[in-house]
DNA sequence: AGCGGAGTAGACAACGTTTACTGTCACAGC
DNA sequence: GCTGTGACAGTAAACGTTGTCTACTCCGCT
């Protein structure tokens, strides 16, 4: 692997003005001394070595982004829209799928540290929980200490996220959604209260409802786990309470699958007996028979933006916070209401 | 940030020590003198430079993955299953999604080779194009060339990958499911003929309509793009021979789905009137209306055994080819076959 | 008493870059 | 003819590690 010193070796340089033409630095270097490093460079399959540059530079040309998991769509979206914006400006994206277990993310952050990446984003929502708080501010002092940008793509513990998404508004404007096709009684699908999302999407459940001039009945609340099988569970804990419902809110698409698929185990139709609907608009989300009606998020263009947040940070640039809009999309899982369900009530 | 040169001086010992007693290197040290190192090292929040190290070393504990896109059910599998191996190794996961562009996929290459990674994992398929193949060939030399290890998960121009799945067994298992339940005419979605996986898949096919004693029909046969629209299209082209069939295979998950939309929009019923299998068995698949009956991979399985592959191949250790078993998964889009529809024998 | 060998610690030279800092040269201005 | 200046090129010192080599202290053995 050829290095610097050859190459100026070959053109006959010294290794400062090898460097200065790999580099694409403003020294100034003549013409035809530039076009004999250059050759060289080519002849020898020349790659600068990162290692090195980042050594003296304290930085490389790495952002981390931190995900839940990167088998679930919704970040599997966003990393790629972070990629797409990275390889643009010649960086490159390390994924961490910290399955929110606080040890895992820990260590991802210690070793996105140890690589002095340039930038750290976090895809995925905050906890509360004070311990990991008071840690995760620890470590975005330390990455910050070495210049790293830190960029939240969801709402935290420590502040506003750099770039998000209308989560609240987006709910209401669903939860409006349903109360036009007839809906009074709509139960939610909340995921887990420890969530800052979750919050987030709970609140604009509640406003929705108030706007709709409609009471929330927090028997209608579930809370259960932000994947498939919680959404079947929140059916079930739904049916148990035993209140009528004619449509189900979720707070994400993944809930909304496991809806979708535990009522059509019980026989329940959908939208015959019940509308679903999910947040999101995952890829899937048009492939569910009934087609699932959701709330539209520009999941690709988060990560995008999330990026040049970070670019930005790095250049130093003051930072305007952004919320990206989420708009409601109709599909099939979503009708007028006929009669509402109870737990008892669900027909064979 | 602090160096190692700040642990040392906190700890009142030479660099050579510290780093000793950083890097677990099996020199002895002093219980005191280490305890002292550990104990500075903490309280200045030291995280070791993996550039310096790396600089020392010619190689940094980080895998590429090159990816198809990660937004691909499939991909984001086999990188999840790699990035668990890696972490257990200390190992970081750069994702590389080059959508099958060779101008991408160049320039990925480049910049892990200027990141000196220990490794790079081909997750695609290779594509049959003499120029690019050369090419290839290069960046794999090239990579060689400063020790990194080079796995591939898919068949590919340059010799056997170093994992990989039974594509050709697996599809001729799912055609002899389908001939066990009666089927005479099977159509198949075989994606793009210049991708290397479709052409073992499709060699799979015939394999097994042969070993089912039935005649390739090869008026039967689509090559269509490997995604949904790929499926809609294949659909679309089959119905336009005039040929009949009862049942349609395919080469990929993402085909069949598209199948299945396309069908669905042309009242045609499944498994009533065509049956449907697909293969990879990504998540999605049971979410389908019906369930979509396919051949599982183990994909997270694909991605740890390639991670554990670059190990070895890093350790020097002499290296035999696995292929990992595919399984066929019977769910609700395949059935008896009724009657065979063609072009013009749609149902409305 | 002298010597060899563990056991431990430190000095120092890499690794491949970048970037001050120093030159050198030619040329313009006086 | 001298000096100042601009356009280049080279020297050398970092950046933070690791590993080799050398050095020092004890110890036990002859």
């Amino acid at each position: 692997m050829a290095s610097i010193t050859e190459v100026a070796k070959l053109a006959g340089v010294s290794i400062a003005t090898a460097s200065r033409v790999m580099s694409a630095s403003d020294y100034p270097v003549s013409v035809p001394t530039r076009a004999r490093v250059l050759e060289a460079a080519q002849s020898l399959d020349y790659v600068p070595n990162a290692l090195a540059r980042g050594l003296h530079t304290q930085q490389v040309p790495v952002v981390g982004v931190i995900v839940h998991d990167i088998t679930d769509p919704y970040f599997a979206e966003v990393v790629r829209g972070v990629e797409d914006a990275a390889a643009t400006s010649g960086f490159l994206v390390i994924t961490c799928s910290s399955e929110r277990d606080p040890d895992r993310e820990r260590e991802y952050v210690r070793l996105l540290r140890s690589m002095r990446v340039a930038a750290v984003i976090f895809a995925g929502s905050g906890l509360d929980d004070p311990a990991l708080t008071d840690e995760l501010a620890r470590h975005i002092e330390g990455m910050r200490a070495f210049g790293a940008a830190v960029v939240h793509l969801s709402p935290h513990a420590l502040g506003e996220p750099e770039v998000s998404v209308d989560n609240a508004g987006g709910i209401a404007a669903m939860v409006g959604a349903l109360a036009s096709l007839g809906h009074r009684r709509i139960a939610f699908l909340a995921g887990p209260i420890s969530l800052y999302v979750a919050r987030q999407r709970l609140e604009g459940f509640r406003r929705g409802l108030a706007d709709a001039g409609l009471d929330t009945d927090e028997r209608l609340i579930a809370h259960t786990p932000f994947n498939r099988d919680g959404g079947a569970a929140g059916v079930d804990a739904l049916r148990a309470t035993g209140v009528p419902f004619t449509a189900i809110a979720c707070a994400n698409d993944l809930l909304a699958l496991g809806a979708l698929a535990r009522l059509a185990a019980l026989g329940v139709s959908v939208p015959g007996d019940v509308s679903v609907a999910g947040f999101d608009d995952i890829a899937v989300a048009a492939d569910t028979s009934p087609g699932l009606s959701t709330v539209r998020v520009p999941l690709r263009e988060l990560g995008r933006r999330g990026f040049a947040q970070a670019e930005r940070l790095l250049a130093g640039a003051p930072l305007p916070t952004e919320i990206l809009p989420a708009e409601v999309v109709l599909r099939a899982s979503t009708g007028a209401p006929s009669r509402a369900i109870a737990s008892t009530g669900v027909r064979p």
